[in-house]
DNA sequence: GCAATAGTTAGGTACGTGGTTAACCAAGGG
DNA sequence: CCCTTGGTTAACCACGTACCTAACTATTGC
């Protein structure tokens, strides 16, 4: 429960970053060949296609080329994977304030770390 | 719609490190003490110091000392606008979605980028 | 086949990140 | 008062990331 790594630091790592984030937003809209999702980006060719091969390795992109044009199409799973992640913590937190709550209007107990 | 960078730069940055992410998953069952934190980690403790610097950056985790003891706790609302971001996307591509099958069944139009 | 287009590879640079050790300061406790 | 505990600061190092330019390959259109 403390340890699926890996994937999920590679899925992070590349949304932290906004010329990614923006491949996303509009990789969300629909498929696009790397010039066209290169194109708002005051980067060179190359650079895009860093960011492009960050996110087809952690899964949330994935891209294949027809003739001399590579399509890219966005994965949902790697989005939903992280958000997942996010989902439990709050979920976690948000039980752990019910609990509280209950101890509190039981015993008035202080607010503490782990109960065990 | 393209650009609300930053912030969102350096929660998703602080999430991309497992060591961080264990962090956040300690501290949503309740607050805890440094040294606390820093004890499953094999590392020391000026490390486990700057990971707590960038979750408290990154509005992630606040901190406040009361004698010696600086005590942890998580900011849950840092949390929400990552998982805010991710559901965008993922409704922007159901949306997509929906869209496309409309189409599909009202003229039979091929699957492509912008529609502008 | 020649030129333009789309992408790719190679190599290099500047800066950021994650860790270390060592030395230090500030409570508490005996 | 002295020692321990908890945290902090400073200085440093190894490696990764995000770009660049230049050169190259592979299609497509004339």
């Amino acid at each position: 429960m403390v340890n699926q790594g890996q994937p999920l630091d590679r899925v992070f790592q590349a949304l932290a970053d906004p010329t990614r984030r923006s491949m996303v937003e509009r990789l969300v809209r629909g498929p696009a060949p790397v010039r066209e999702l290169a194109q708002p980006f005051a980067m060179s060719l190359p650079a895009v296609m860093q960011h492009l091969q960050v996110l087809e390795a952690c899964g949330l992109v994935r891209t294949e080329k027809v003739g001399r044009v590579r399509t890219c199409h966005i994965e949902p799973a790697g989005l939903r994977m992280a958000e997942d992640w996010l989902g439990d913590q709050r979920t976690g937190w948000e039980r752990r304030l019910d609990r509280l709550g209950d101890h509190l209007t039981d015993h008035s107990e202080p607010e503490e770390g782990r109960p065990a």
